[in-house]
DNA sequence: TCAATCAGGACCCGAATGGTACCATTTGGC
DNA sequence: GCCAAATGGTACCATTCGGGTCCTGATTGA
């Protein structure tokens, strides 16, 4: 487990069909038919990803999506959280006063340095990483859990 | 979202009360009251711990469940695994041949890396991080994602 | 022998997910 | 001016999954 959503997974595959062709706009079916998926389910993604400001759509004949911006400024954190919202392991992460346990519940800090460090993971790797061949990165930033996990706020 | 189950939530924190009281058998119903969960929550969730031989059980009176390892031999990553089934973020990340795509989808293979890199960064916050009070590291050790993410084997 | 305790299912309900359909709106071209 | 193409938005349904409860059997110690 600790799966993302397959819309999200769709989602990366559309945007990173749609980072072969930079500038010009798409439609749905299109892409559709480029990535080998279900032309409604890739219209579905899309809305999500223009109201998330990742692609940029355009109405009517001639109309389309294309990239809101460069494959390199698209993180996979950007498009998981468009899709699936607010990245949390855990639901004290984001909603304080939920959870009747926070009082004494000792590792709520340390469930959300856990989660910071697997964002700040994901923000490293940009969409121009997940195309095949376009472009072929050293190396990735190193990422590190940020310091002192022990409970500490409390 | 990319939450974990609440059960997996669970698990944590019965371990880690677990962990303050080494060596003594506790019983299910006990811990229940000391982590302030319902009782037949924590007996399901001790059921499938002990399953995966984080925490020994022992039957009859006087019986109970303690810790398997020591805490800090027990990681947040096992203590998924234990919960959820192996950690990946797709389908195809686990499953080969599922997916009908697996033959023209160039990104799955940074999939899996970064998935990689996740569980990585999980298993270096063991559960005595976790506790609180009992340690207090004074640093994690530093995660880095798994150099070269493009496109490559495909 | 009995009580306490774990083991292992079976079961149910609610919510989320994935997928589809429908209609309104916008745009460009003939 | 009209029509086709395309997105925007919403609503709907079937399925799955997670959380929670209950019951029965096996084991152990007093």
């Amino acid at each position: 487990m600790l799966r993302i959503a397959k819309l999200t997974d769709y989602a990366t595959v559309v945007l990173a069909t749609l980072a072969e062709r930079p500038g010009a706009h798409a439609s749905a079916t299109e892409l559709a038919t480029l990535a080998r998926l279900e032309p409604t389910t890739v219209s579905k993604v899309l809305k999500t990803l223009a109201q998330a400001g990742l692609v940029e759509s355009r109405r009517g004949a001639a109309g389309g999506y294309r990239l809101g911006r460069a494959p390199e400024a698209i993180s996979v954190a950007d498009v998981i959280v468009a899709m699936e919202g607010p990245i949390g392991l855990t639901e004290c992460q984001l909603h304080v006063g939920l959870c009747h346990h926070e009082g004494h519940c000792g590792i709520r800090g340390n469930w959300q340095k856990i989660g910071v460090a697997i964002e700040t993971a994901l923000q490293s790797v940009s969409l121009a990483d997940l195309v095949p061949g376009r472009r072929r990165p050293t190396a990735i930033p190193s990422v590190t859990l940020p310091a002192e996990v022990p409970g500490a706020e409390r």
